[in-house]
DNA sequence: CAGCACATGTAAGACGTTACATGATTGG
DNA sequence: CCAATCATGTAACGTCTTACATGTGCTG
């Protein structure tokens, strides 16, 4: 349900087609919410029968056309109702800390490559989110550029600090997620060394 | 695909009905990995046909039976290869975080009660992981006993410790929602302020 | 004998993933 | 004229959610 409100976001700031609304989508609410081609474009479709949006077929050189799609009233309104609406949290299924509660079954190599993994996992969502935070305070991204074009002058810190504020809080996540998997990867040196004769050495120091 | 491996986790222990390893999988890995009884049952039915597990009819009572399961050799061999092969991480669909980054849109008081909301959902996981690290401190989780029997005692530290730090990993990422949201709340509060006239005000220090 | 726990599902639909498919336009 | 990019999907499959369905056994 959320990939609609994603794509309103988007659409909000002026008509777009499915193929550039595709490609900002990667490159901004992508960062949270993941969705691919294959997702939007019929999305776009049912939204339209919906008529939370609308399309108009352009010309495209000799023969091609393309889709632009425009937020209505009823999409904008849909948009607003969401915003004041209880989000719905899914529930946890956390493939990372699932493996990690049983680690015990892997050999240490193993699970030291598993916490690599996560910290190179994370590590590329903190690149990823550190630039967007960049680009916020630079104002380099584009659709944050258009949306400020279209926001009242006294609106406009706002749309800054939230959207700041969002990166800031992913930024924090990613971190916390590599700190954790670091302090694994000691964990098992620690375990290591306990098992192979120093059992119960008071300086192997636990978390 | 992560659900059969979270039910092989439980089922290495010993043999369990489908009624009881659905119990007691709600009290253990549903913490991480989250599954209605509509989609353990005929999971195991696709496990045991796949003979990663067998189930053996046992009476109960006169005329009813129950179904009791537990792991073959090739569905150990499974588990295990799962542990040494690299995660699939999924792609990042965030609500929270994608709402957050458009609250703007909202008024000052439903941003409140879209973070007040975040904090109390976090809160609830945070004291269900609090729950679950003291009852491995005080080995008071059924499962965990039941593990720790079977378990060769020099991989019994091993075995708590990765428990314990895998909900300590979730106690933080919970504490981190919760702090994040909270900064949520100051910053429409001086966000608030700032528009009502105060402008620029430089002691409206911003986070 | 009532009510709760035990016990095991099915069915329909939403959502997501992956792979495949196709053609037009534009710039070098 | 060739490659990149523009442009828009379909099809099959797997996973997850929600709601429904049904009956037995035990305990007070």
């Amino acid at each position: 349900m959320s990939l609609r409100y994603a794509l309103l976001a988007l659409l909000r700031v002026g008509p777009l087609s499915g193929y550039e609304l595709q490609k900002q989508f990667s490159l901004s609410v992508g960062h949270v919410w993941h969705a691919p081609d294959s997702q939007i474009y019929p999305e776009l479709r049912k939204m339209e029968a919906e008529h939370l949006i609308e399309g108009e077929e352009q010309p495209r050189g000799q023969r091609a056309t393309r889709r632009v799609y425009h937020v209505t009233d009823a999409g904008e309104q849909a948009f607003l109702t969401w915003m004041h609406t209880p989000l719905e949290y899914a529930r946890v299924r956390d493939p990372a800390h699932l493996r990690a509660a049983y680690l015990e079954a892997a050999a240490p190599d193993a699970a030291r490559d598993f916490f690599r993994a996560h910290i190179n996992q994370w590590e590329r969502e903190l690149a990823q989110w550190e630039g967007e935070l960049l680009r916020i305070d630079e104002v380099a991204n584009p659709m944050l550029v258009r949306r400020l074009a279209v926001t009242e002058p006294e609106d406009r810190e706002r749309t800054i600090a939230f959207k700041r504020f969002t990166y800031e809080g992913l930024v924090d996540r990613a971190r916390g997620e590599i700190s954790w998997a670091k302090r694994g990867l000691r964990l098992i040196d620690e375990l290591q060394h306990a098992g192979s004769g120093v059992r119960s050495d008071p300086n192997s120091a636990h978390v």
